[in-house]
RNA sequence: CGGGGAGUAGUUCAGUUGGCUAGAAUGCUGCGUUUGGGACGCAGAGGUCGCAGGUUCAAGUCCUGUCUCCCCGACCA
């Protein structure tokens, strides 16, 4: 490819970028802002995306089939599974004016994933034990409706996405194939070189299941996650549902007296914590909940949060939100904000967290209005809960349980999940297969889906230096950078240019004629391809081209023949 | 969903208490000089000041509404 002849162009740093990945792809005319979370990939950037793409394409390959369902679809499809009112980032599409609506006034629903649509596809094609396992996947355009899209493609409301679903005879069989596809997974990150820096990570269901599903979790900085690692086994989890136990804190050797204290309209912990003089880790933060069985109390110690889900899988319920206000004074017998967990009343079920055990004289609300009890004791003031447990999210400096080792915790971006659906959607639509006993059982599926265009995000945020970009070879839009210097070396660069083509070579030209020797440079390191060759009066006299690899500083004069052998592995 | 900032040339921005033909830098076009790290001279093109309404002799500037973008937090399959 000629420079002259690409769409979109380099620019100049201008104005401040979110980050440097996202302020390399613009300025290295990789991607264009349409709206917030909407891009066009140029030239430049949708070559990377396709090669990220035939990447994924390939191992997908080894374990399925690609087929392409639509963006668009009848809102049944997701009316049939219960997701059209409950999905909330979901895109409707209808006619925009009079003369469309007239021809077709339906409405459709714009998809943000495709299980909803593929689980009856397959019940079309796929009844017999006999078709079972299979799994097909696409690589499609999906869009959500995001409240916030930012860091460039990282969140944004229309997105690329490889989605494979499997359907299987048994949970036996659905949990083999979650391990394939794991596998396959782990080859596509190795090829895009984040294979060290990506984490098979357990992170919560979501609506999809009770279990817990899995993600691909690649270290950076400016991701949206927190993950927590064990050092010793490499294990890793998701902030959402990271068991966690607290750092012992050094604590009183003698208890104090209990005592009720007055703090008009002190209501949360810093205030709290300020107000009476102690450690916000000395307080305690109790919440109450309404659920499906009834109310539900929590407490955690106040430097923490409740985590719902973990309470939620504790106290055995599926619907869990915070109590009205009417409920807190009614259970607690004060205003909201004075909830403790001292003379509770009996009916109501209390869960504390394990990092309250070991507190001597703390804080608890006093369940009266604008008054807090201070120096509680176990055994002495309230008896000790048959069990402790873990309800509170994590945080960095926690231990893991299991061990007592501290985690290494760490940002990350989300760069592939793995669900076991289990029989959420099959059910769903009624889709069962007949088995060899000739009696009907229900199909066991999963779905796995890789973001190609984060992907693209996540690679310029890991590979860059302070001048721009440095593609890994595996996705580099093209291979070889060529710059000819000066008027007389223009005949040399074409002959260059085209003999490399010719063998196979991906090489990009700079042959603009007026842009200066420095501008082509700094374009060079900015687009970041792996090869830099330059050709001028002074090459030539140093014994013909030069090459520079874009990830270092040696600079190698080679001949025709040496730049073809080097440049086609 | 809560809080904050901003819409003026392709881009990044300036534009004072309302007042002459709306500016700069950069980018772009032409001519010329340059050519190993974003060179220089000269000439030129480029704007419905986000949109709608209002106040006024007069609105980029004041008022109302609206749309959009950006940032922080919450949420997130």
């Amino acid at each position: 490819m000629r420079y002259t002849k690409l769409f979109g162009k380099t620019l100049k740093a201008d104005k401040e970028f979110d980050t440097k990945g996202v302020e390399y792809l613009i300025r290295g005319g990789f991607i264009d802002q349409v709206m917030a979370g909407a891009y066009t990939f140029l030239p430049l950037g949708v070559r990377v995306l396709h090669k990220i793409e035939q990447i994924v394409r390939e191992e997908m390959d080894k374990i399925g089939v690609e087929l392409l369902m639509p963006s668009i679809v009848p809102t049944e499809y997701w009316k049939r599974t219960n997701r059209f009112d409950s999905v909330d980032v979901l895109f409707k599409v209808v006619g925009a004016n009079e003369g469309s609506l007239k021809k077709n006034d339906a409405e459709y629903v714009l998809n943000p994933t495709h299980e909803d649509v593929i689980t009856p596809t397959a019940k079309k094609f796929n009844f017999s034990y006999k078709d079972l396992p299979f799994a097909v996947y696409q690589i499609q355009t999906k869009f959500r409706n995001e409240e916030r899209p930012k860091t460039g493609l990282l969140r944004t409301r229309e997105f690329r996405m490889k989605d494979l679903y499997s359907f299987h005879k048994s949970v036996e069989d659905l949990k083999a194939f979650y391990e394939v596809a794991r596998e396959a997974y782990i080859q596509v990150y190795n090829r895009l070189g984040l294979g060290d820096q990506t984490y098979y990570t357990a992170a919560s269901g979501g609506d999809f299941t009770e279990e817990y599903s899995h993600e691909f979790q690649t270290r950076l900085e400016t991701g949206e996650d927190l993950i927590f690692r064990v050092k010793s086994n490499n294990q890793c989890f998701n902030k959402e549902i990271a068991p966690s136990k607290a750092v012992a804190l050094e604590q009183d050797s003698e208890m104090k007296p209990m005592e009720e204290v007055l703090g008009k309209g002190i209501i949360g912990v810093d205030e709290l914590s300020k107000f009476m003089g102690i450690k916000p880790s000395q307080t305690t933060k109790t919440l109450i909940f309404e659920s499906e069985k009834g109310i539900l109390v929590a407490s955690v110690r106040g430097d923490y949060d409740v985590n719902e889900l973990k309470l939620k899988k504790v106290a055995g319920v599926k619907e869990l939100k915070l109590a009205s206000d009417e409920t807190v004074e009614k259970v607690t017998g004060a205003k909201v904000g004075y909830a403790g967990i001292v003379n509770l009343p009996n009916d109501v079920e209390v869960f504390i967290d394990d990092s309250i055990e070991p507190l001597i004289n703390f804080e608890t609300g006093g369940n009266r209005t604008d008054y807090h009890l201070a120096n509680v004791n176990w055994g002495r003031d309230l008896q000790k809960p048959k069990k402790f447990h873990d309800l509170k999210v994590a945080k960095s400096g926690d231990l893991y349980p299991e061990t007592s080792e501290e985690y290494e915790a760490f940002k990350a971006s989300e760069v592939g999940n793995i669900f076991p659906l289990m029989t959420k959607f099959t059910d769903a639509v009624d889709y069962q297969f007949v088995d060899a006993d000739g009696k009907s059982k229900p199909v066991y599926m999963g779905s796995y889906g890789i973001g190609t265009s984060r992907l693209l995000g996540v690679i310029a945020e890991k590979f860059h230096d302070d001048k721009g970009m440095i593609w890994p070879e595996s996705v580099a839009p093209y291979k070889v950078h060529l710059i000819a210097l000066g008027e007389n070396a223009q005949e040399e660069g074409l002959k260059i240019y085209e003999t490399l083509t010719k063998a196979g070579v991906e090489v990009m030209w700079d042959d603009r004629g007026g842009a200066s020797a420095g501008e082509k440079f700094n374009d060079a390191d900015l687009i970041g391809l792996p090869y830099r060759i330059v050709v001028s009066q002074k090459s030539l006299e140093k014994g013909g081209y030069e090459v520079k690899k874009r990830t270092g500083e040696e600079i190698k004069y080679l001949n025709l023949n040496s730049l073809i052998e080097l440049t086609s592995r």
